[in-house]
Formats: C-alpha cells, sequence, structure tokens
RNA sequence: GGUGUGGUAGUUCAGUUGGUUAGAAUGCCUGCCUGUCACGCAGGAGGUCGCGGGUUCGAGUCCCGUCCAUACCGCCA
C-alpha cells in the first residue's frame, strides 16, 4: 500500500498507529543529529522525523539525500511532537519514520512552491503544473469545480437539458473575428469555432426541448485582457415558452442560489436599471454598485459666465468625492494625470473643494462665483470636507471618462471592497449601434435579439431608438451575463437582417438554416449566457480569470508551456490544401 | 494597431551623474549543529545586464531599432 493516510488528516488521537503516507517534500530542515521533513499532498503538511540513535543509518542516509519535490512514501509510527507547533492542523504529531521509500526524484523547482512564491508570472506559466500545486492556486480550481457542480444541480432540478452542441461549425462575419479549422476532406473550406452556440440552442427551442443548458467552451478571436481569453467557458441556456421576467427570475435564482451555496452570501433583490440611466448616473452599462457617487449633470448651472470650456461643452458634468475636500494641490494634479492619460481622454478636471467654513475653493473660481459654485455643490448633494470634479465635452466621451474617474475615486475611498457583491440587472439596451467605420447599424447584442414591441414600427425609420428586449446581468461592475428573448419569427427576422445591412443572399448564406427553421413552428423563446470565468474570479475576488483556468493563454494568446501556436510541417499543410504566403523563419 | 510599465545570478530585485573586479536576499552545493517548523552558523559556486546597432577613451546606465512579458485603449455581435 503506497499509503494508509493522507498528509491533512492526522491528528493526536492517531498517536500509537503505524501509518504510511506520500507525498511531495516541501521542506527539509536538517539539524545534523535530526532532519524533519515536510510531506505535503493536496489535503495538507505532515512533519516526518528522523534522527540518529532512533531512526536505523541506512534510512538516516536516504533522508538526508532528499530534496525538494522528491516524490516519497514513508512508513512509521505517529508520535506526539516535543515542540507542537499551532499553525498547522496536523501541528501536534509527528511521524517517526521506520521506512523510506524515494517513488520520483526531482529536480530543483525553479521557484517556490507555496503561496507565497518567488516566481514570476511567465515562469509559472511555463511550469503551469508546478503552479498549480500550489494550493492558493488550486484552492481556485476548486472552488470552480464546486461552481460547476451547484450550476448543473440547479439548473437540472429547473428542468434544463444539458445538450452539447457541435464546436466545428460554421464562419459567420457578424461579431468577433473566428478561429478557424481547414477542413482536409473539403479542399479550400473550412469550419469556425463557436463563439457561442447561439443558433443551435434558438434550434433546439425549435426542436422541443423547452428548457436547454451547456457549460461550454467558447472562442473569439480577438486581443485578450486580464479578464478575457481566447477560448473561454460559458453557462449557456435557453429557454421557451417564457416572457422576460421568467428568465431574469430563473437566473436571479441561480446567481443567488451560487452566492449562497459557495460564498455564503445573501444576494438580496436584484434592482433593474435601464442602460439609459446606467449611462446617465454612471457613464456606463457595466456600474459597480457598490458605491454612489452619481453623476449630475451642471450644464444649466455653468453657462454663460465666460468659461469656454463649459460653454462649449455639450455635457458639463460631475460627481461627489465624499470627503475629499483636504485633498492637496499633488493629489488634484495626479488626478488631472489621471483623466489626462490617453486611455482616458478627457482634455482637463475641474475642481471644487467645499471648505469646512462653507466656502469653495475651485479650480475655475475666475469665472464662477461662490453663489454659482454653491449651486454646483447643491446638485451634488456635497457637504463641507466634500470634493467636486467635474468634466465637459463630448456627451459620450466625457461620461466614459468620468465613469473611470468614478471608479478610481472608488477604489482610492475603499469603496470597491471584493468582500462585498452588489448585483443588479441592467435592461433596455438599444438594439442596434451605428458603425462609424463600416457606416451601418451593427447589433448592439447578436442579430437575433428580438427588439421591444413597442418600438417594433421605428425598426425601418429610426433604427438607432429601438430598445432590444435585451439584458445583462452586472456584479460588481462586472458584466456576468446577457441575454434576450430571441426574434422567433422568420418575417421579423428577415427585417432584422435588412436592418445589419445584410442582403436577402448573405441573410439566406449564412443563417437560411435557423430562418427555415422558423418556418418550422418556432416557439417563443429567450435565454442567457453567462462568463463562468469571470464567476470564478469574481467569486475569488480577483480581476484576472487567468488563475481559475487550469491552463491558460498569455496575452498572445500563447500557451508558453506547450509553446503553441506553432508551425505545422509541410505534408500537414499539402494535406490541408493550405499554403503560406510567409514564409517561416528559419530557426 | 496604439500607449504605459518591465526585462540584470536558478528566483525576486537593487544598481546614484556613463568610470575599478556588477551587488543583496533567497535558492543551490560543502561543512557544523538532537526539537526544528521562514531553523541557525561558517564557507562556496553561480552573470550573453533580452537581442542588434550607435554615441563615447569607457555603456547595465545615454540614443535608435527589435523581441518578449504585462496593464490598458482600439477590438471583444
Amino acid at each position: 500500500m503506497l499509503r494508509t493516510h493522507t498528509c491533512g488528516e492526522l491528528r493526536s488521537s492517531h498517536i500509537g498507529q503505524q501509518v504510511t503516507m506520500a507525498g511531495w517534500v516541501q521542506k527539509i530542515r536538517d539539524k545534523g543529529g535530526m532532519i524533519w521533513v515536510d510531506v505535503r499532498d493536496k489535503y495538507g503538511i505532515t512533519q516526518l522525523i528522523f534522527e540518529e540513535g532512533k531512526t536505523d543509518e541506512k534510512t538516516l542516509e536516504l533522508a538526508r539525500n532528499v530534496g525538494r519535490e522528491f516524490v516519497i512514501s514513508a512508513t512509521g509510527e505517529v508520535v506526539e511532537r516535543v515542540a507542537k507547533n499551532d499553525k498547522i492542523p496536523t501541528g501536534d504529531i509527528e511521524i517517526r519514520v521506520k521506512e523510506l521509500t524515494v517513488l520520483n526524484e526531482s529536480k530543483t523547482p525553479p521557484f517556490i512552491i507555496d503561496d507565497e512564491t518567488d516566481g514570476g508570472e511567465d515562469l509559472r506559466a511555463k511550469y503551469r503544473y508546478l503552479d498549480l500545486r500550489r494550493g492558493i492556486v488550486r484552492k481556485n480550481l476548486e472552488m470552480r469545480h464546486q461552481l460547476l457542480q451547484k450550476t448543473r444541480a440547479y439548473l437540472s432540478d429547473h428542468l434544463f437539458t444539458e445538450v452539447e452542441t457541435p464546436y466545428l461549425i460554421k464562419s459567420t462575419p457578424e461579431g468577433a473575428r473566428d478561429f478557424v479549422v481547414p477542413s482536409r476532406m473539403n479542399p479550400n473550406q473550412f469550419y469556425a469555432l463557436p463563439q457561442s452556440p447561439q443558433t443551435f440552442k434558438q434550434l433546439l427551442m425549435v426542436s422541443g426541448f423547452d428548457r436547454y443548458f451547456q457549460i461550454v467552451k467558447c472562442f473569439r478571436d480577438e486581443d485578450l485582457r486580464a479578464d478575457r481569453q481566447p477560448e473561454f467557458t460559458q453557462i449557456d441556456c435557453e429557454m421557451s415558452f417564457v416572457t422576460r421576467k421568467d428568465i431574469l427570475d430563473t437566473f436571479e435564482g441561480l446567481i443567488k442560489y451560487l452566492f449562497k451555496e459557495v460564498k455564503g452570501v445573501d444576494l438580496g433583490e436584484l434592482p433593474h436599471i435601464s442602460y439609459a440611466d446606467a449611462m446617465a448616473k454612471y457613464g456606463s452599462d457595466k456600474p459597480d454598485l457598490r458605491f454612489g457617487m452619481e453623476f449630475k449633470e451642471l450644464n444649466d448651472l455653468t453657462q454663460g459666465k465666460g468659461f469656454v470650456v463649459f460653454d462649449s461643452a455639450e455635457l458639463v458634468v460631475g460627481i461627489n468625492a465624499t470627503g475629499c475636500g483636504e485633498y492637496t494641490r499633488k493629489e488634484l494634479d495626479g488626478l488631472t494625470d489621471f483623466v489626462k492619460k490617453p486611455q482616458i481622454g478627457a482634455k482637463g478636471l475641474v475642481y471644487v473643494k467645499c471648505n469646512e467654513d462653507g466656502s469653495f475653493k475651485s479650480s475655475v473660481d475666475k469665472f464662477y462665483d461662490q453663489e454659482a459654485l454653491k449651486s454646483w455643490a447643491e446638485r451634488l448633494e456635497a457637504k463641507p470636507g466634500d470634493l467636486l470634479l467635474i468634466l465637459a465635452g463630448e456627451a459620450n466621451k466625457t461620461r466614459k471618462a468620468l465613469c473611470e474617474l468614478r471608479l478610481e475615486m472608488g477604489s482610492r475611498l475603499g469603496l470597491r471592497d471584493r468582500s462585498k457583491f452588489t448585483a443588479a440587472w441592467v435592461v433596455d439596451f438599444p438594439l442596434l449601434e451605428w458603425d462609424e467605420d463600416s457606416q451601418r447599424y451593427h447589433a448592439m447584442h447578436h442579430p437575433f435579439t428580438s427588439p421591444n414591441p413597442e418600438d417594433l414600427d421605428k425598426l425601418s425609420t429610426d433604427p438607432g431608438s429601438v430598445r432590444a428586449n435585451a439584458y445583462d446581468m452586472v456584479v460588481n461592475g462586472v458584466e456576468l451575463g446577457g441575454g434576450s428573448i430571441r426574434i422567433h419569427d422568420r418575417t421579423l427576422q428577415s427585417q432584422m437582417f435588412d436592418a445589419l445591412g445584410f442582403t436577402r443572399e448573405e441573410a439566406q448564406d449564412q443563417f437560411g438554416f435557423l430562418m427555415s427553421a422558423f418556418e418550422y413552428g418556432a416557439p417563443p423563446h429567450g435565454g442567457i449566457a453567462f462568463g463562468f470565468d469571470r464567476l470564478c474570479a469574481l467569486f475569488g475576488g480577483q480581476d484576472s480569470i487567468r488563475d481559475f483556468i487550469a491552463f491558460p493563454k498569455n496575452t498572445s494568446g500563447r500557451d508558453v508551456m506547450i509553446d503553441s501556436p506553432s508551425l505545422i510541417d509541410s505534408a500537414q499543410l499539402q494535406e490541408l490544401h493550405l499554403s503560406l504566403t510567409k514564409p517561416a523563419k528559419s530557426e
């Protein structure tokens, strides 16, 4: 037997027992006459002891020659420690080893295998299998496992059927770039990997499955971020014969259940915020609602006083940074630099300090008297000791910049507590979005999203003002998931493709199968998809999804452990009927 | 595609105004040490300063290019 117990389970109640344990050598403390070896497995760490006079010479010699990360098996008696360690659960006991076996040797690892590691990111990525030995990373994946199980349990209990849909499908120009796969048997033709199983799940509704879900990999060939991987996992769901309310209730239930079961957090009822409100109050369609600091427009209070920046601005809008009235010149300059960064793009920042004596000090005192500044402070519900931060310019850009500033101030004021969770539904998204580059409308969500029935007549006359029957779930400023009531009517789907600038031929070529299906009794249906990796990161209190994926890719889309993507040989290319235009670099 | 930050020992980093033999900690190796648990003590090995070019009497340091990593912007129906 390789082991009778794991490295995490022995306690003083086991004293006197003969045990065998196996694991990796975490640490060796060689004190000459005594040697301690900490042996580690998934379950914990247990101390082994070897002692001159009590351990036979051969075993002692073997113990002197083990190194970090050797895989060993040790048999001996559980004894009480002379000096106990209350920092670990097994700290009261140790194993007095009679027989030691080296099951496998190990090279010295390139970084310390411990929660506090000295390894940098690229090194840990290259040796991901060693990084995953660290409890802190393994626990992330164990939590992911738990979320997977609970999600399946909830959805299965709610009569959802998990159905697998194909990974080798058809490329469509809408949306993100596709990853494509050449077909050997069909020369010059390519499969695409799904950006989502969207059309398949709708077809399953046509097939009468009523409720479908799938925890599924999706693929998008776009640039990466800390929260974006080229392959990622979604909880993908679809329901038939439902209204928006039915869907929101069902999945509000799912998220609440997961928070309760896995985090022990009671989310409470999720408020509904319209897209228009979210943009006006927070400058974002995924607002962080853990704190207020809402936008207030100041256009009417700022005009005609000779300050050209405000007078010429489409929008003058501010926030109240509570309690920041004592900010120094240096801190204010820092905030100005922050908003002027190219990524934020504001031209400048106007501030108003609300002094304790009720007076105001601003960066625009030249143009505005105390009375004017007071009216701003009242609009922003500021008290003495507060700081008003105001941006002006073109409406959309200014809102976006102020959104960044609001988040920055939220962080500085400690209002973005990772252990606190505030969730909401954002609803009533615009159906279409004008795209300057291609000079046509794009679907904000996707082309299968149904318009709000009230706005249906505007689809041909004023497409930009049509609201979609779509919804996002936002938690702590993270877009966790989104969905919509779908179009199930062949004619309306056709109109939608028209509005998106598809010719009839293009629509038929790319989505003919879906529109044909709609001619055979498609039920009203709708659904939602959650970003599962983001859900895990949110639960783990981190911004990056990488440590919640067993083998993630780096920001260039490379797996540095297996070194992919990589060249393929010419025979393979030939078989796929491919030739390369760019010769491979000689290496 | 763009902006910022970084690349120096196995690892994490420091390296001043361009100036002697490039340092620290940790890891590794050797020796000592019978209650350690961040063990301790003594000694030792270990460097293509990412790569290429330039300026200079002299470059880890300054300049140009390039590669890699990372955060963000664009992009992500």
